[in-house]
RNA sequence: CGAGGCGUAGCGCAGUUGGUAGCGCGCGUGGUUUGGGACCAUGAGGUCGCAGGUUCGAACCCUGUCGCCUCGACCA
């Protein structure tokens, strides 16, 4: 990509958001419009980064197994009044409905039901079973209070997956093939994740874990024991039932160690049993010939609220100006490398080019920074704010045929030429 | 919904004995610069959130309303 394509212009950060200034950043660069109270536009280079992370986040749940499917967004109300969580999520302002003379529908706030329609048609006997669906689409909450920008948001893309299983078992496997895929793909997309053990609340069921970034902005609260890395939400401890509710589910029976810290949930999975089978009538026809209640469990991640997490977690923080940008991980960067020319000068700009172009062929994900009315030392700085992780400058002190790539994050320089590069970031 | 804070140019902000608006950044133009947020000159851009009221006159005072942020409650 070229940077002169993209609009932007050079920003001079000030007075960033103490709370969460990665954020903060996003905005004040116009990369995240916002348009009222949880309601954001994404800009080209975070979209970049989302585009990344659901990427991540499909090969992964691909490779253990899973369906992709694209549920409808917008639902008729008989979906809902059919479950009989439609009274519930209107009355407490969950769920956005809209009128009209062709009926009522609704903007789903999670994906149950219309899951459960789409089961229904492809899962009609057990010889379909196991099987588990994930879909990445937006979902529509029109929370009584949002917080922290894109952390909790009225409309934000989510992952949702849904398993279907014949039996207890199968379900508990097929929960553990999904939490083993979580956990692969925050570490694909840097984030040091803990699973922890949660209230299954108003979902029912049994097993219930989060997975929890350790971050002083998230909303949560929970008890965690470092050494043994376990932690739970000390919402639990509200259940009259949670000594036992932790000790046969989670085999957790002494808690005096353990400390409070705050988190973000990133993630949450649940074991629902056949509550919502039998809700919405989820059944299909078993060896006997007989209808039988598919075990369910469920499955989701925030997708713009782990870009916001990842975004404030990559946050640099220059001694002179404050949070000024980011570096982030290659997996999720929008760009793995860019190439800074000094324009004016020739042959520089043809080096730079020619790099540029070569990077392209071997599929190396580059941008040129082409901008022909911004100084070199802005165009540099603009590197953070776009959160390349490498970074090429071709200026006066560039001679011959090699170039210095500069690691943004460690701030190791190595002297290169192409061929080299090319080895180096494939 | 309870408590607090804030709405003035794209962004960040100033603007009280009430006299119809400023600064920095960004943006346009001209020139000088040119490796870690350049400089000079010049220009465009605002019915001061909205609606009433007080007043000769309101960004400023009063009332109402809407929006945004934070804390709390809430959070498949």
């Amino acid at each position: 990509m070229r940077l002169s394509q993209t609009g932007m212009g050079t920003t001079k950060l000030n007075n960033i958001d103490e709370m969460y200034p990665g954020q903060s950043i996003l905005l004040q660069t116009g990369q995240l419009v916002q348009y009222g109270a949880g309601i954001f536009a994404y800009g080209t280079i975070p979209l970049l980064v989302r585009r990344n992370i659901e990427r991540i986040i499909q090969e992964t749940l691909d490779d253990y197994g899973c369906i992709e499917v694209l549920l409808p967004t917008l639902q008729p109300d008989t979906i809902w009044k059919n479950s009989g969580r439609y009274d519930q999520y209107v009355n407490d302002g969950t769920m956005l409905i809209t009128e009209s003379n062709k009926g009522t529908f609704c903007l789903a706030p999670t994906g149950e039901e219309a899951m459960l329609e789409y089961a229904r048609e492809k899962l009609k006997s057990y010889k379909n079973l196991p099987a588990t669906y994930y879909q990445i689409g937006e979902k529509y909450r029109n929370e009584i209070r949002t917080r922290g920008y894109l952390l909790r948001g009225k409309a934000f893309p989510m992952l949702d997956a849904y398993s279907f299983d014949l039996n207890e078992e199968g379900m508990t496997k097929s929960y553990e093939n999904v939490r083993k895929a979580f956990l692969e793909i925050f570490k694909k997309i840097g984030m040091k994740v803990i699973p922890i053990v949660a209230d299954n609340g108003a979902m029912g069921g049994k097993k219930s874990e989060e997975f929890m970034l350790i971050s002083d902005q998230g909303e949560d609260k929970i008890l965690y024991d470092e050494k043994a890395k376990i932690g739970l939400n000390t919402e639990i401890l509200e259940r009259e039932d949670y000594k036992e509710y932790l000790k046969e589910e989670y085999g957790i029976e002494d808690i005096s160690n353990f400390k409070e810290i705050r988190t973000m949930e990133l993630g949450h999975i649940f074991q629902l049993g056949t509550r919502y089978s039998e809700m919405m009538n989820g059944k299909y026809i078993n060896k006997e010939g007989k209808e039988a209640l598919y075990y369910m469990g469920c499955y989701g991640i925030g997708v713009s609220r782990t870009l916001a997490a990842a975004y404030e977690q990559c946050v640099v923080n220059d001694e002179k100006y404050g949070p000024c940008g980011f570096v982030l991980p290659e997996s999720i960067a929008p760009f793995k490398l860019q190439i800074v020319p000094k324009v004016e000068n020739e042959e520089k700009l043809k080096l730079a080019e020619k790099i540029y172009n070569t990077l392209k062929k071997e599929k190396i994900n580059s941008i040129i920074d082409d901008r022909d009315t911004i100084t070199m030392g802005a165009k540099i700085k603009d590197c953070k704010i776009l959160g390349t992780p490498y970074l090429i400058v071709i200026g006066d002190k560039q001679e011959g045929d090699t170039f210095e790539l500069e690691n943004m994050l460690t701030g190791e320089k190595e002297e290169l030429n192409l061929e080299q590069l090319i080895e180096k970031l494939k």
